[in-house]
Parts: C-alpha cells; sequence; structure tokens
DNA sequence: GATGAATGAGTGTTCATTCAT
DNA sequence: GATGAATGAACACTCATTCAT
C-alpha cells in the first residue's frame, strides 16, 4: 500500500517511451522528445536503453508481460466458460484503454523488427489465442459448450474484443458500461444472434 | 470496358506504391523503391503526386472505395442475413489477402495522418460497421435476428473477421477452404457455440 | 595535352578530402567540410561513397597505388643502384610534399581500419621495401655493392628518406636543392661517413 | 631513491592512459577505460587534469622527457662515435618497443594540438637530432668521421633507426638479436654499402 | 513530360565534462 | 577527495524533394 510513487530512472523513461510511442508510434517518435517527457537529458535515455529501438521493444515486451500475466490472474479467478470469457474480456479492455495504439500498430507493423523479437511477439500473440481454445474446450468437455473449432473460435473471439473499443475514438468506458458491454457480447457468442 | 492492361502512369506508379508500401510500411519505404517498382524515374513520381504522404493516402483512398464498392456489390447480389453476411466476410478476405500488412496497420497508424483524412478514413471504417448493423437490422425485422445492438454486433464480427487470416503468416486459402471457414464462422455468431 | 581540367564529381570529392584529412587527420575531419571544400553539398559525397571511412580508405588506396605506379616507372628509367636508389628517394620526396600528413599518420594509425585494410596497408608498405632489397641485392650481383641484408638496408633507407623532409615543416624544397640533398644522402649510403 | 611501488593517484592515472593511448590512438580512447584501467571512477582523473587533451599531452611530455634524459645518460656513459650512436639506438630501441604506436602516431599527428604544444614537439624532436648531430661533428673533429652535414646525417640516421622497429609488427626482439642489428645497421652507416 | 544528380533538414547516438552526493 | 549519473554539443548519415537537362 505504501510504496508506488518511488520509480527508477529506468522505469521513468518507460513511462515517458510507452506515452509518446503510443501518440506518435515508432518513427514519428523522437529520443528528445521522451526525454523531455520524462524530464531528463537526450543522453540520459542512453544510460538506461541501448537504442530507440531496444527501448521501443522492452516497452512493448513489459506491457505484454504484464498483460498476459494479468490475463492469466484474472481468468484464474473465475470458474464457467462465460466468466472466464467476460473476465479475459474485462483484462483486455483495460489494458487496451491504456495502450490501445502502441500495443496494436506493434502487432501490425511487425516487419519492422528482428526475427527473433517478430517470433516473441508472435507466440504472445498466440498464446492469448490458446488461453480461449482452453476456455471453450474445457466448456466443451463440461459439455457447456458444443464441439467447435477452438482456435477458429479463439481468433473471431479475440478479434471482436480488439474491435469493440472504437480504435478511433479514446472513449474512456465507465465500469458499469463496460460491464454492460461485457454482458450483451458474451449473450452473442454464447447463443448466437439468430432468433 | 475496353479491356484493361493499358495504365496510366499514374497508375502504374500506385500500383507499385501498393506493393511497397504494403510490404515495408509508410516509413520504410523510400520513393525510389516505389519508381523502381514501377520501371520508371524517381523524379517522375513527383510529376505525379506531391509528396510520399499524398501518394500513400491516395493508393489508401483508392483500395478503400474500390473495396468499398466490392463490398456493396457483393452483398447487393445476395439477400438473407447469413448469404449477406458470408458475402460481406467473402469479400472481406480478399481484399485483405492481398493488402493485409498495409490496409490494416494505416487503420491502426493514424495518428500519422492530418485531421481531414484522418475523419475521412473513421467515417469509412464506420461505413464498413454501418454495411453489417443494416444487414442485421434487416434480419431483425425479417424477424430472422433478435433484436439486438447493431453496432455493437457490427464491431465484434468486423473484428472477428479481421482476425480470421493469422496476422502472422501469409497463408493463402484456398477457395473451397474459405468457403468451409465462412460456414463455420456464421454458425457461430448466428448459433451461438453454447450448447 | 588537351585533357586534364575535367574532373568527375568523384574525383572531386577525393581531391578535397585528401586535402582536408591532410590538415586535420580523419577525426577532426568533417564530412560538411570536405562538401565545402569541393563547392558541393553533404549529401553528395554520400553519392559517391559509402561512409566517411570508405572515402578515407579510398584516398589512401588511390594515392598509394598512384605512387606505387610512380616509384616502378622511375626505377625502370634508371639503371645502376646509385641511380635507382635516387630515383626511389626523388619519387618519395615528390609524393610526401604532396600528402606527407595523411600518407605518414596512415601509416602509423593503423589501427583504426579493419583487418583486411589494414593487411592490405601493410603488403603496400612491404612493397616499397622490397623495391629497395631488390636493387640493391641486383647491385651485389653486379658487385656494386656488398652483400648486405637487404631488408634491413631497406628499413633503415626508406625511414631514413622518410625524415629527409622535415615532417613538422612545410618546406617546399626547389628542384635543385632536393638533388643536392639526394647527391649527398646518397653518398653517406653508399661509401659510409667513416673518414 | 626510496624504492618505486607507490605511485599517486596522479601516476596512476598517467600509467592508464599511457596504456589505452598507446593502445587505440586518441580519439579512440574513452576516459571511461582509462579510469577503469587505472581501477578508479571516472570523475576522478578530472581532479587530477583538466582534460583528456592535457591528459594526453602529460603523458607525451612526460614520457618524452624521460626518453630525452635516458639518451642523453646512455650517450654519455660511452665515448667514441661508433658507441655513442649504437647506444642512441639502443635506447630508442628499447623506449620505442613499449610505447610505438602513440609516440609515434603523436609526432606525425600534430595537428592535433596547440600551437605551444606543437612546438614543443618540434623541439623535442629537434634536441634528438641534435644529440645525433653533435655526436658525429665531435667525430669529425676527432677526424673519424667526414666533414659531413651533419643534420642531413642526424635526420636519415634517426629515420632509419624509427624504421628498424617493423612498425607493423609488435616483435619483441631478444637483446643479443638488437645488438646484431646494431652493430650491422652501424656497419652500413658508417662504412657505406658499397663494394 | 521524364530524369536522376544534388541537396540539406532532420535524427540517432557518442562521449567529454560536470556536479550533487 | 572520490564518484558515476546526468548532460548536451557535435557529427555521420538518410532520404524526401527539387530542378537543370
Amino acid at each position: 500500500m505504501s510504496g508506488g510513487i518511488v520509480q527508477t530512472k529506468r522505469e521513468l523513461i518507460r513511462e515517458a517511451g510507452l506515452k509518446i510511442f503510443s501518440q506518435k508510434g515508432f518513427h514519428k517518435t523522437k529520443i528528445e522528445e521522451i526525454a523531455q517527457e520524462a524530464g531528463i537529458g537526450k543522453g540520459t535515455v542512453y544510460e538506461y536503453f541501448q537504442s530507440k529501438e531496444q527501448l521501443f521493444k522492452e516497452i512493448i515486451r513489459e506491457e505484454m508481460e504484464s498483460f498476459d500475466a494479468q490475463i492469466r490472474q484474472g481468468i484464474g479467478q473465475h470458474s464457467g466458460t462465460r466468466e472466464k470469457l467476460k473476465e479475459l474480456m474485462r483484462q483486455c479492455i483495460k489494458t487496451w484503454q491504456r495502450f490501445q495504439p502502441l500495443i496494436r500498430s506493434t502487432m501490425m507493423e511487425t516487419s519492422l523488427f528482428d526475427v527473433p523479437f517478430r517470433n516473441w511477439l508472435i507466440k504472445q500473440h498466440h498464446q492469448r489465442l490458446l488461453y480461449i481454445k482452453e476456455i471453450v474446450e474445457e466448456g466443451t468437455r463440461r459439455q457447456d459448450i458444443k464441439g467447435i473449432n477452438g482456435m477458429l473460435f479463439a481468433r473471431l473471439f479475440y478479434g471482436g474484443m480488439s474491435f469493440l473499443l472504437n480504435p478511433f475514438e479514446e472513449q474512456q468506458l465507465q465500469p458499469a458500461a463496460i460491464e454492460d458491454l461485457l454482458e450483451e457480447t458474451m449473450e452473442y457468442y454464447l447463443n448466437g444472434i439468430k432468433q
């Protein structure tokens, strides 16, 4: 409870980088801007990160991993297919409201990166799909859910989620609104829209 | 009507630009590469387009509009909610298999652009969602489809589609495989996955 | 007779680079200065040379090779140990009066360079020594010259030459003065200074 | 008198600087490396030396002066032109085997330095030549040596020496080998190579 | 109209130097 | 005195854009 405000300079820079990269994308971001945002000198960035690209990758990596941990933990606290999927969506929405542009555009612009990092990104993405697949397959075993193509559904579900938030507007949904959204969305996926 | 091989130089450049921008993204693409691809001199690009950004926007605009026309036409040729939605997916898959990286990352990296173009993009995107909304609302009126939040469903459906194709692999789905995919996908959306 | 003034831009840059590098050494030389000296824009340098280092190496290589050709040709036009050695000195002085600082410091600061280039430099230097060695060994066969360690003498002779010109003053010796210098120098090497 | 292991921090830094500068040359050497080599903090260097350049000049100055003292002392212990010149060569070789690259390249890259230091360097160099000149002129007076241009011979002799050691190989000559080298070299200078 | 040689604004990165601890 | 984190001036290099031919 007490901690929190203390931040290493490294974290300070990462935070600033996250903000600026999110606003402008990798190429339009200048190291000097990040330094300014962090309230430090340009050279200081290079005391903590080898290069602009390193910094960017480090930010992505950190955010992705914390994202993953949150999803995993969130899912673990619920039981039942519906509740688990809802929780997964809840976590995604929460994260995406913070990092929307950065995380998303990163997933798309993977051609930017070196092969190992690209592969790591793909694996991360795949992991998210696996969470969904496992949830529905567990449901199938419990006979809640039809026998379906888990991976296909995972893609549809994940993609749907990622467009729940209008990617062009920085809406800040209220928690209550989010719950309504989740409820309705689950309804569509579980029971379909056919009369 | 006349045929098609004849191409104005302007079209030639646009075609080359589409290819290179799609492969490398906006920032990593050099005008010289586009000129090479088009088999012309670097300076000639500037005879037809004011700037790299203009060229890029022009390509996006053109592709989006042709995309839109195809969707509209495709939908018009079918009746029934299921068939219309399937046709919409069919068109999207077809287009995305061509331009995947460019078109998608463009939608995400809107921070690149000036406000008017950004607004135009948002409107385009919105238009797609409207097609879906209208299809399901028409279904609702015909009592095929439950009374649902059409815009919410549109987002889920459109997002799901956009992840149907693994964005990290350049799979070239065979037409038959696509049809199976569409069929199964429609099943999930229409009847849900709950047992 | 007619040609001469015409210079490709590449040569223009090389000439400017030679001048500035000679004055300031590699590290203190800025590309922009070279461009200015050549009367062109900074970017133009990069149209013709990949990098500052490439440009530097190219200049060295070119000068060395032309130096070598001059020596070889000069020696060929003379016969007799004394005359050949004198001619070799004549050529060296002529070249060194132009490029003194650059060429010399280059030979010393070889740690600057990549291994292949360094090896090339060493080979070049060795070649010069071989010229001298061959001249004296030929003399030995003709019984003009004692049976000596040709390589050792080559080093002494070459080193001596390289200090003939005061490396700290930009003296411009008159041709007549040079001839006197050569004559006296040869005298010392051939007949020794002992009474 | 007391011995030698005790070293002021100033000397420690100079020693470290000498080592690193010798290996890498002025521009490629980083202050941090010197501090590391000396086992102290980077800032501490600036407690003892005003700047990188000051440190470099101080090292050169110190080494030159100690070099000079050794030569002077060495010469003083011998009599006869031949022995004195041999001793001078002996001292030079000994020193150059330690500092070859640094000392030499320094003499060449004088453009690095401010005018007063440059002049000091030139004077130092001149002093060496004077030693040689005086030795041969003394020989001339004793009628061991012909009446020659002492300064010219000094240049030839000094230059020859400086190329005795292959500047590209870090040969470590054994003392016996050095003596043979000196003997033969003296032979050439004193008696010439002519049959 | 077509070209590509020339340009220079813009930016990532290094590293000598400073200064608060 | 000793330190090393912080700094920012300096510079190599890129590439969109121009314009003389």
